[in-house]
DNA sequence: CATGTTGCTACAGATAATGTAGCGTGATGC
DNA sequence: GCATCACGCTACATTATCTGTAGCAACATG
């Protein structure tokens, strides 16, 4: 086994070639609009258009590009006809977000300097 | 009160125009290297070259503009003779950021399709 | 068959990151 | 004193990435 595999495709994420899955799921992450996407579909699927409105309007071409990512990613679905939709395993990791979610909370407080 | 104000300064992160603080997280972390900054001062501080280092050499500029972000968001800190090193609310981040973590190995396993 | 919405793409212009070099400062060695 | 050396940080040209607008083909509705 030359490598532990698993998190190297194609267009595999910056830091997997570390083999570290958290550096995968960093870089991936780290991408803008990513996070953003996976939070709006927490409540349920939205077609590709309501999702770019929700995403304060992302340009279509970044958009579709994440899109496909999470898709090959397995975190995100194509409905045949409701848009998409967070797979089981993006909604775990949505659920994995939420301690940030409520960090934000309390960070939000502290920021008034 | 116009707006709740809190993150909203000159160089406030995108999304803090809602007023959720959320959005304005989703957007700081959403920057490429942010997340991995945080996750790189786990174990204490470092100092800036050796923070570049860790993080798969990214370019001082781009370093620089980060720990910037970073320390305006109250998220890091530079000690007078050690480097950078989270701040409480940086180590809040990055616990909280831990069910990310955890989530990263469950996903490195299905990935591998 | 005209209209509307879907997912998705092209392309030019704007923005952000990279890579290399180097600055000023302070500590250390001689 | 004076040459290193590492520190935080910056300049700048090149390259990568995102934006904004327009529009495509496919499918549905009236």
């Amino acid at each position: 086994m030359p490598k532990p595999a698993a998190v190297t495709k194609k267009n595999a994420v910056r830091g997997s070639r570390t083999g570290r899955p958290v550096m995968a799921l960093l870089d991936l992450l780290g991408r803008r609009w990513t996070l953003r996407i996976v939070w709006e579909l927490r409540d349920g699927p939205l077609t590709s258009r309501a999702l770019r409105t929700a995403c304060d309007d992302a340009s279509p071409t970044v958009m579709q590009a994440r899109l496909s990512e999470l898709r090959e990613a397995g975190l995100v679905e194509l409905l045949p006809s409701d848009g998409y939709r967070l797979t089981p395993l993006g909604r775990e990791l949505m659920e994995s977000f939420l301690p940030l979610h409520h960090f934000a909370e309390r960070w939000s407080k502290r920021i008034a300097s």
